[in-house]
DNA sequence: TTGTACGCGTTATCAA
DNA sequence: TTGATAACGCGTACAA
């Protein structure tokens, strides 16, 4: 690999000339800049991106924490944060979570010892505490998906009750009285929010809820699967459920069939988040949209305006859900 | 951050010795080595990856290249890959090639010029020939899901022409004889190799391949949509449909089911894949297993031995397909 | 078993 | 507008 330094003898300039045409952040005369061109090519030179790092104390990369590397809601995240960041010229590290403390933590660890300029990261075990106190720690990070108070500009949410809200609400709309509630496991704040929205909705129509109306699963297909189980044998005439995200609803769906119900006839079923395989179910899945995309994109121009000093503006922090209709809701 | 001078200071040893004691590749006093570690833990210290890449010309990083980073496929792809590095210490740097011949290429050099000290490629657009120059260029790679002839090694592949056959031939043996096939694009090798397999299995029952029969997708949710209607269009007493991938399997069946076919009775279906959507699918879809994790994890061992000298052994190169019987298919 | 000294390929400061 | 030259933090011969 050729370096800055042959690149300065056959040009026949000093090192710092090279540099200045590789940043061009400083003034070069244009007949010194093309010969600087011409040396560059002639060589295949490429700069050495560690060596530029160490120098400038500044690696170009960023540190992404999510919970899975797979499954379809952090894939879209990061395939959008992934394509933002690149087009910067920018390289992320991506590192899984799994939802516990331990490797949440290990996680960013080791994505400091890496030396990232920036963190994205969207964690659900670790305090808030210790984010707050991360926080002191050098390395600047975003949060996704969730909201703690003393750094609120840079946390990127999802009006996750409102979610909630609108589901329960769409089902309130199409008829529906008796309607039961898978969630997920309340530690996790989405989970809580979302309960919350819908309980709020319930309220507006002057329906009191019942324990026996819900079920608190795990956010995964096996969670749907007990829960419609749990609430059609304690309540049999429930005529819809709302699941909390969408792969409890496909675990939902089909074990309703498996009882013997048709959807959405005799059972409607709203779920959320509204993830690629939402449309591939049957039926077609009524649900709330989750932007995870472009709530990732926002994160990432949050690092590169206040990291990288890149002139953006409109940091949009606060997402909103929407319902997306399908075909899952029947209404009575 | 404290530095490995610092390091040294307290501990009145020499820059040398810290430097053995954190890579302890060297004999060191146990007296001293407990010294060293003394101060390093008093001083918080945790080595400059960079300085270290820098100094060593390693970078300890992996780069990554995949069609897309969302979707079911690839999420497990990279999320073996990145658990099986990040137990070495090692990281990943992903990029997405969008099969597009440019971004391939774009996305190569950018990991190149991130010193990467391996690459692990899947690749569909670029020609084996520019893989050959590619591996004369220093940075080693294993390839996925692809055969190149003089680099056979470092392959890592499916045997996908037995996968297209054994799709065929569960139909085959349920009693089909007039089955549609929808391909993937032809000038993607493994569509091409499933497809061979289609026509073999078919000669094996002696029955004859007609065009009226073969319809050419695109691998997704489209393709599935518009073959099933080409196919039904132009034969409609076919009784069963191969989908050379479950994304397209996902497209024909809410088709099929939209033209008015009762599945499985009216139309079986086989998939390719076994994404993780696939027995979310209404029926739960009958399909090729394609054990894409564990080959992420060979060719992540592949680099582990031969580019950072761990003693592994059992380098697999060619994986074997298999039937996942489900739902999907009807036995006539 | 330990220490010295140089090199890795850049950036950045200060003069010129 | 350009050029010396000192960092950047560490690995690694080589010497002791």
């Amino acid at each position: 690999m050729a370096t800055i330094y042959e690149v300065s003898k056959l040009a026949g300039v000093s090192l710092a000339t090279v540099s200045r045409v590789i940043n061009n952040n400083a003034p070069v005369r244009q007949a010194t800049r093309v010969k600087v061109l011409d040396a560059m090519d002639k060589l295949g030179y490429h700069p050495n991106s560690i060596a530029q790092s160490l120098a400038s104390s500044r690696s170009n990369s960023i540190g992404i924490v999510v919970s899975e590397l797979n499954g379809p809601f952090f894939g879209t995240l990061l395939s959008d944060i992934e394509a933002a960041f690149r087009r910067a010229g920018k390289h992320v590290i991506i590192a899984a979570g799994h939802s516990d403390e331990r490797l949440e933590k290990e996680s960013i660890a080791f994505l400091k010892s890496r030396n990232c300029d920036a963190l994205i990261l969207h964690v659900e075990a670790v305090s808030d505490d210790y984010l707050r106190q991360l926080n002191e720690g050098g390395t600047p990070f975003v949060i996704l998906n969730r909201f703690v108070e003393s750094m609120s500009d840079r946390c990127v949410t999802l009006n996750n009750q409102h979610g909630g809200y609108l589901a329960t609400q769409h089902l309130l709309r199409n008829g529906h009285r008796k309607i039961g509630y898978i969630s997920g496991p309340m530690w996790k704040n989405d989970a809580e929010q979302r309960y919350l929205g819908h309980l709020r909705a319930l309220a507006e129509y002057g329906i009191e809820s019942k324990s026996s109306l819900f079920y608190e699963g795990d956010f995964h297909e096996l969670g749907g699967v007990k829960g419609v189980a749990a609430l059609l044998h304690a309540d049999a005439d429930i005529t819809a459920i709302v699941c909390a995200n969408d792969e409890m609803a496909a675990g939902a769906v089909t074990t309703a069939r498996e009882q013997g119900l048709r959807l959405p006839e005799d059972l409607s079923i709203v779920g959320f988040d509204n993830v690629n395989f939402s449309h591939y179910m049957y039926p077609k899945l009524t649900t709330i949209d989750y932007p995870i995309g472009g709530m990732g994109v926002m994160a990432a121009r949050w690092v590169l305006k206040h990291i990288y000093q890149q002139k953006l503006d409109n940091i949009q922090t606060v997402f909103e859900p929407r319902v997306i209709e399908r075909d899952s809701v029947h209404s009575i």
